[in-house]
DNA sequence: TTAATATGATACCTAAAGGTTTTATGTGGA
DNA sequence: TCCACATAAAACCTTTAGGTATCATATTAA
C-alpha cells in the first residue's frame, strides 16, 4: 500500500488545492505563485513543500528559481484510494442494500 | 460550486478515512466504532462530528445511540474534484506535453 | 423506579499548522 | 566585481486539531 496519507494532507488545505490548480495550467516559480496570494513567499513555499511532500508536485531548480510542476503521482493515489468507495455511488445500489438491511433487521 | 473543504478536510486524517472503510462495510455506533481505536469515544465522536460536517456520513438517532452510516454525497464531490486532473495522468500525454515545453524553450 | 448504558457537552492540554519576520546564500546581469 | 534578485532557513507567534477527563442527560432493561 502506498502512502496516502502525505497526498491527502496536501489537499485538505484551499490554498494547497488553488496552488494545484495554477499548476495545471503552467509550471512556475515560487515568486509567481506567491504573487498571487494574501501571503508571504515564505508561506507560499511551506505550502508547496507539503505538496511536494505528497507527490502531489515536482520541482526543478533552474539557477536561481525554483520551479515548481503538477506531479500527477500523488492525485493518482488518491483517486485510487476514492475509487474503493466507487460502487457506494450507484442510487440503485444504494437502494437495494437499504431495503436488504431493513429487511434483515424486521 | 459545492462546498469541498469540509470534505478534503475531514479525509485529510488516517482515522477518519479508516472509519469511512469501516462504515463502508456496516453501519455503527459511536461506541462500537470506538471500541477499535486507542482513544476514548470522546474522541471519535470529534471525528465523526468533522466527517458528518464532509457529508461524508449521516447520521440516525436510534433511541440512546446514534447510528453512523457512509454518505456517498462527500465523497462524490471530493471524486469529481478530482476528475479535473484525470487527464494528467496519461503517460503518453505527459511524454507529449513535456516534449512540446522543452521544444518550446530551447 | 432505578441502575446501567450510550451519548452529549464542556473545560482543558499539547502539538502541529499556518503565518510573519529576519537573516543568509547562491545566481545572473551590468 | 558588485548589486539585485530568487530563494533558503530559522526563530517566533497564534490558532486549530486531536486528545483526555469530567460531569450531565436520555434510554432501556430489570
Amino acid at each position: 500500500m502506498s502512502e496516502v496519507q502525505p497526498a491527502f494532507k496536501a489537499l485538505g488545505d484551499p490554498t494547497r488545492r488553488q496552488i494545484l490548480m495554477q499548476l495545471s495550467r503552467q509550471e512556475m516559480s515560487i515568486g509567481e505563485i506567491a504573487s498571487e496570494y494574501p501571503m508571504t513567499r515564505a508561506a507560499v513555499k511551506k505550502h508547496l513543500k507539503v505538496l511536494e511532500e505528497g507527490d502531489l508536485i515536482s520541482v526543478e531548480v533552474r539557477g536561481r528559481e525554483r520551479i515548481n510542476r503538477l506531479q500527477p503521482r500523488g492525485l493518482k493515489v488518491v483517486t485510487d484510494w476514492m475509487k474503493y468507495f466507487d460502487h457506494f455511488w450507484d442510487n440503485k445500489l444504494d437502494a437495494l442494500k437499504s431495503i436488504v438491511e431493513n429487511t434483515e433487521k424486521q
